[in-house]
DNA sequence: ATTTATGCAAATAGTTTGCACACGT
DNA sequence: ACGTGTGCAAACTATTTGCATAAAT
């Protein structure tokens, strides 16, 4: 039995064909990042015969169930927002994207999740969630 | 002739009733972030003769010329995102959004802002813009 | 055999666009 | 008068949902 399998039973989700291709796929990813039409049309391009609401769904679910992190980048720019989705490794990490390439690019710094617990409490609020993006460019030097 | 007429027209924009009603807007407000649909029904409350494609349009126009700032909360928990607009200050500010209330809360905190230039800075990149929201709830004690 | 998941197509929400008419200068 | 802006309806994009069929246990 598969490691997947056990991730997908663990999380309460009984084991078909169109999860496990879509877990398998988040894990071996050379893009970290993706989207639900990115997943979609990576299996479609790999032969599976599946359709984009269930890769909605099973997104979802993963969501759900913590296997996965959903963001919201709107690529700095104001354009139509696309939900993106990486696998949950447990360890919390803001994001730059770059917006030349559309590079995403992980980081975490202790001082400013400190500063932030801070702002929030100064004003009688505990953090729930939070979402930190900065959209970079190369400096050219 | 009013202030109003004069930023828009310092804009570029033609001085039209859709424009200046939304600006009169967006300036008196008692909560200063609103959506383009609280924009129209507020207008429409107000009997003003106005469209919902009308509103997105000049907030947009607004938005290139500077005049407002858009933002895309997802409150938190990945529901289909709305953008919200305020008014441009030139006053640089970050948000908390109460999770419970939907109320926004401006912050501001040097020491983030500095610590995100560094962590740009260290990856070869600078920060053309950046999105922070606390998505937070009042501590119940 | 039963329950739950899937694929498809239709529905929805937010936003944008084409077009004929109205408004601002 | 001229060019731009507006309202309306239709188009679009990302996402969700209803439903009959197909899997998984």
């Amino acid at each position: 039995m598969s490691q997947e399998t056990v991730d997908l039973k663990k999380a309460g989700l009984k084991v078909t064909l169109p999860r496990l291709r879509i877990l398998e796929l988040l894990e071996g990813a050379n893009q970290k990042h993706v989207t639900a039409d990115d997943v979609y049309k990576l299996l479609i391009d790999q032969g599976e015969d599946i359709g984009l609401a269930t890769v909605y769904r099973v997104l979802n679910q993963f969501e759900a169930a913590g296997l996965v992190v959903k963001h919201m980048f709107d690529d700095g720019s104001g354009r139509p927002a696309q939900a993106c989705y990486e696998l949950d490794e447990g360890d919390h990490h803001d994001h730059m994207v770059d917006i030349e390439s559309g590079e995403v690019i992980e980081f975490f710094d202790q001082e400013i999740e400190d500063r932030q617990e801070e702002m929030a409490r100064d004003r009688g609020y505990e953090i729930v969630d939070h979402s930190l993006v900065l959209y970079v460019q190369k400096i050219k030097s």
